[in-house]
DNA sequence: TCTGGCACTCGACTGTAGCGAGTGCCAGTC
DNA sequence: GACTGGCACTCGCTACAGTCGAGTGCCAGA
């Protein structure tokens, strides 16, 4: 049942021209703006097929086609290619991006840089706890029997908590139990940690034993199980455009699921090496979400990755380009938390 | 041309089936629900005058009435008086706010809070740097000619900045650098530092001249003169409610206005002392959001500010609600950090 | 296998009519 | 002088009928 070359370049035709003009497309109009070499009634039983297979569909009889979330996916694994950014494109990227003074400031100029150029809206994950490795820690008595501890990773991340001892404790204590951890701790990776954690616990003097029993209690908690991720947005007003088509007239579903961290991690969060993931409408997991398409990437220093970064916006986007964007976006800024 | 107190409890009970509607309201109506104790056609006639006068308008001839912006506020500043909030409510704030770990936690858990609670979308400033004191200010060398910079305010805000040096420098120099700056600044309001960061360079012994010069510069760049300002927002999605009637139809600036940091912080930033700020529509100074209010008031430890925070709605909403809502999350944020 | 032709479908738009909520005004009453 | 009942009027909303046209499916013929 396969489809000749004639009719999968009836869909292309088909969904660049939708997603150009946003109105369902009539098989005249194809043969006029495409150069298909056959007559509209070709095209007519070309797409009774493509219908028929579910890769398009009418909204209503006597209307032109649409193509559905079968059919974008189709285009999207066979008949389209990345599209090369443009210079312009390419500038802008890097003239965003230098002169960011921390790893806040990355990723919030980022995330914006992402929505001006997709004109879409953007999420970015902070660089993942669980894949950092801890650069140092501090320890900064608050009082007698408070500890801010803060934890300073070689992503550029700094998670501070603050730890109520059992009891007072003499800043020589503090100077110890700060040697301690970071002997132990430091240049090992935040998801390892635990078994060392408790280590430190059992090793410890029984003069310190309480305190460290406290810190690293909090330490595992705060920092590993719970692993606390962090995540930037922007361009939710690109939500709106094109009118209340997209998203089937209410943007509601799409902001309460861009309200949600969980739901943000779950779609930009799995990062596989290298790849550039596309969900396509239904292939979204998220009820939430079923009328949009998500573009998301890893990105991190050299070929390792240590977050998430990508796009939301209407399955009817523009698959390359946004593709294109995404993947280059998330380069620029490995290579920048590369020099750090 | 005062208005006698019967108009203005007739101005009163069209904005409170106004905002309970969402319907223009007529006379007949009025005299349904409330005991005004005279006929349709007597409020017609002071209708007519609140007309003249501008608290009211109709969307049409032949429709009911609307409270204009000036209606508002008058029924804001003469005819309303705050509600005492529910034992559900408190206990629901008390409930959100407790078992927060630390500041960041503090901020979003409040700005749910506040958004839930009213429905529509909040926004919470973070404590402002300008309003803290340095509680300590931690040096950790990165590489020999790099330095991270951890700063933590007495409101629980750490703030960390890279600090490329002009050249290697021994451990010993750090631990220098680390007691000079601290026994300097530590308990000083972040405002009051800048002379103070003058004096540690000029003095400094010469050996260390060079590199504290550096960092003196790159505290006070980005820790006092781009006094770096966060905010949280939540409940974009109560945008929606009251289906495209409010905000005339388009969300489009409004969800532009509130991806400007400087804009929301313009909303809300400027506290004044324990007073509860509302701004109501055409009152709101940023054009985007000329068909919204603002209900937003200061909070802090016992009665000093340390940051605003507020709810962004359309003008139709409970004022009297959302203005107990706002003061009575901003005192348990008070209180909360407080006991800090 | 493709093409031109043709009948058909159905949404979008237009114009008309009736309904009803709500008003403004006026004459009458207390 | 203030309030009220009555009445004519306005005008948005809904329903309905009619027209238009884009687009289709199908079929006979090249």
């Amino acid at each position: 049942m396969g489809l000749d070359d004639r009719k999968l370049a009836v869909l292309r035709a088909i969904v660049e021209d939708y997603v150009a003009t946003q109105e369902p497309v009539g098989s005249k109009a194809l043969v006029e703006r495409h150069q298909l070499g056959v007559s509209p009634a070709t095209v007519r039983n070309d797409m009774a097929v493509l219908e028929e297979e579910g890769y398009i569909r009418q909204p209503h009889t006597s209307a032109g086609r649409v193509p559905t979330d079968r059919g974008y996916r189709l285009f999207v694994d066979r008949l389209s290619r990345v599209k090369p950014l443009s210079p312009a494109e390419r500038r802008a990227i890097e003239r965003f991006l230098v002169g960011a003074v921390d790893l806040d400031d990355v990723v919030h100029r980022t995330v914006r840089l992402l929505a001006q150029l997709t004109r879409q809206v953007a999420v970015v994950q902070y660089p993942s706890l669980a894949r950092s490795k801890v650069r140092h820690l501090e320890l900064v008595p608050i009082s007698t029997t408070r500890l801010m501890v803060v934890m300073i990773a070689d992503t550029g991340r700094v998670e501070q908590r603050l730890v109520e001892l059992p009891g007072p404790i003499p800043a020589d204590d503090v100077t110890d139990l700060r040697r301690l951890v970071n002997e132990k701790l430091v240049g090992t990776l935040l998801a390892d940690t635990p078994p060392l954690v408790q280590a430190l616990v059992d090793e410890s003097s029984p003069q310190l034993r309480p305190a460290m029993a406290t810190l690293s209690s909090v330490l595992l908690e705060t920092l590993v199980e719970r692993h606390e991720e962090r995540i930037a947005l922007a361009g939710t007003a690109n939500l709106t455009r094109g009118g209340l088509l997209d998203f089937q007239g209410s943007l509601r579903p799409i902001l309460e699921a861009l309200e949600e961290e969980v739901v943000l991690l779950k779609l930009i969060g799995e990062a596989e090496p290298s790849t550039t993931r596309v969900l396509i409408g239904d292939e979204n997991e998220i009820d939430n979400l079923r009328a949009a398409s998500v573009v998301s990437t890893g990105y991190g220093p050299g070929s390792t990755i240590v977050g998430g970064l990508g796009v939301l916006g209407p399955t009817r986007m523009d698959y390359p380009g946004t593709i294109a964007t995404v993947r280059a976006v998330a380069r620029y800024v490995g290579d920048l938390l590369a020099q750090n």
